[in-house]
DNA sequence: AGCATAAGCGGACTTCACCCCGTTTTCTAT
DNA sequence: ATAGAAAACGGGGTGAAGTCCGCTTATGCT
């Protein structure tokens, strides 16, 4: 009764999903993310469209898994990076850098973060984001904070929020005239709130 | 040249979307937002699809128009009810009022509240929503507050977020025993938000 | 009332996400 | 090496959103 390895998974799945992801960024460099359909990635692929969704699940995987790399890389910074994102600075400081950054890794991947929404089934409050947990260590770290866990949820949703819901411009150049204000206009905002909620 | 008045809605298109709401809402009450679909309320109201179109632009649109009155008086409520919603009370009471009053709302519009997005057309910055508009105003009257419209616009997402983004069970039934306490939960949350920003 | 015209209507058509299931490939145990 | 099982593949099928355009009807003017 050895489970612990379902099989480990085969050699072709995985050739395949790394060459859809590739695939996948081509077209949206070309084209934008919302020209990537399911059809279309796969023929360019030179693969059957139900492969696609055998490695994906939905459309909206396909950008969760094109994003989850950069993630990694992201929450590898704030984890153990330099201060004052990384250990070493004041937990305050560290929320407000880490607040910065954050606006400005969503900028960045806008309209793929924005692809990774999924009518059908949405993040559910149980799986609470990397951000939200980070963000409730380092409010602990700061102070006690009453309703530590409520207060983490709303302070993850004033960050990141604006970014997923709110604006959404095409964006189609990253040199957008507006795309430096933007990221100033919320990363002042959250130093702000931080800081009277510190305070 | 006198705009102004590009000749008043025409009798039959007035007629036709009362229906089509009308319609839509009992589909709703029947069996669940998500089974209303453009082809299937067009047929039960005796309709072409195309009216349907005509009518409400996307899907989305169908929604927005059935919050619109609810969401209409719920505002009516907050701008001119009585304290501590209303106006009497201070502002710091009132925010907190508001904050609480908002989770119920939406909590209780759930499902519809969701099916308002548009993958393709989201909300746009520039058009703020009432409760944004709101928070700002008492955030100003409560004191002065750095940064008020990041703040108000970061405040705003705490608020409505969690319950459009992260949180979403299916909640069939009213009475789901962890309905009640979401609510709590959110309202207590933002309660505390708010005493920190303002001390 | 009668007419011109803009608004509204209908439903076929297109596109896309997602499902299904018979076929093929890879893996593992012998 | 080989057979058998499990996993992966392919692509046609389905349902739903959204578009188009020729037809119909309300409305305002005379």
């Amino acid at each position: 009764m050895h489970f612990g390895k379902p099989r480990a998974e085969r050699a072709d799945a995985v050739r395949n999903r790394e060459h859809l992801l590739r695939t996948a960024r081509q077209m949206i460099a070309e084209e934008g993310v919302d020209k990537v359909t399911m059809d279309g990635l796969a023929e360019r692929a030179c693969l059957g469209k139900g492969t696609v969704f055998r490695r994906f699940g939905t459309r909206a995987g396909i950008f969760r898994a094109l994003l989850d790399a950069d993630e990694r890389a992201f929450q590898e910074h704030a984890m153990s990076g330099p201060p004052p994102l990384g250990p070493g600075a004041d937990p305050v400081e560290r929320l407000i850098a880490y607040g910065r950054a954050r606006v400005d890794f969503l900028t960045e991947h806008h309209a793929i973060v924005r692809a990774c929404f999924d009518r059908s089934r949405p993040m559910i409050m149980g799986d609470p984001s990397m951000t939200q947990l980070h963000i409730r260590v380092l409010l602990r770290e700061a102070g006690s904070v009453p309703n530590l866990d409520g207060v983490a949820v709303q302070l993850t949703a004033a960050l990141e929020a604006p970014l997923l819901l709110y604006l959404s411009r095409p964006q189609r150049e990253a040199e957008s005239p507006d795309r430096d204000e933007t990221i100033a206009f919320l990363g002042d905002a959250w130093q702000t709130l931080i800081e009277r909620v510190m305070r």
